[in-house]
DNA sequence: CTTGACTCGGATAACTCTTGTCCGAATAGA
DNA sequence: TCTATTCGGACAAGAGTTATCCGAGTCAAG
């Protein structure tokens, strides 16, 4: 089981275009994070179509969040980058071979689906409860300050 | 991000051979699940190298469990099958780029790291909280009796 | 108003990992 | 001793992810 490696992408750029404040084009982006270019493109046009960032075109354009940071979580990227389907899907094994149980009587979802979706949503959950200010208030406090002020200056040049 | 599809499978599997008690062979198991054999072969290689399960070779062989339903958790299984790497993997994004930190001052772990690994302790954590008695104990009760009690003989046959 | 350059967006290949299959080594029973 | 049956690891095929490119649209300047 993997996650999707743009997750990480995604989130380091929110962070970033919450701090920026200013309009942030993708390959400013990929140059802050050493990451590919087009790759990233990507990613932050799965962003724009689950509604997180606004992309702005034309000259001096680039990507904005659309909502506050404390407003977003890290589940929202999650689920825009990497899908909202659980990683676990039932594909119904009690109702094949020759001990099916006909389908008219699993009325109740298999026991094995319901341990894994109730762990989905307790992973889910957790998630969820961490927003993009969150991370931010982490990265102010663990970073060394100049290198934050630097960031914050090389974005808006 | 998906999970393997074997550990369906192998959770199913586990549960049979705690009700069959007697070795069992992957190729029934294959047939009571009408699934491919050859490749349930490999989850089962999977499960014998992680020590939940004990292969006899030669006739009347087969795959017995190492130890009593109630101490096998779904998380055992999922981590046979699966693996136990978290489906997150920090690349530290922060010591790249031109605003790159220093190794010698990244001390603490990245804080979207940090996110996602507390979520994925609540996923094991969910995962381990449930055994494979408790899925016997769930099919027991909503499964139709006369089909456990066909399934059951079918095994042992 | 025209021009120009810069932006994002979707369609297109290369690669890695999962899935699926096969045959050989080892074993227990006759 | 022999035979039938078992598991185990090595070997291809497919799907999904990763990475890339070029065209459509847009804003700013001249």
């Amino acid at each position: 089981m993997k996650m999707s490696g743009g997750v990480e992408w995604a989130l380091h750029c929110c962070v970033a275009l919450s701090e920026a404040g200013a309009p942030v084009t993708a390959a400013k982006l990929a140059e802050l994070h050493d990451v590919s270019q087009s790759y990233l493109a990507k990613q932050l046009q799965l962003l724009s179509r689950a509604g997180l960032v606004r992309s702005t075109l034309g000259q001096s354009g680039g990507y904005v969040l659309t909502r506050a940071a404390n407003e977003i979580t890290v589940l929202d990227v999650v689920e825009a980058i990497d899908g909202v389907q659980p990683a676990f899907r039932c594909t119904e094994v009690r109702q094949r071979g020759p001990m099916a149980v006909p389908p008219e009587r699993c009325d109740t979802p298999c026991p094995i689906a319901r341990a894994m979706d109730s762990a989905d949503r307790a992973w889910r959950e957790s998630l969820r409860a961490v927003t993009i200010a969150d991370l931010i208030a982490d990265v102010n406090r663990t970073t060394p300050p100049e290198i934050l002020a630097g960031a914050r200056e090389w974005l808006g040049a």
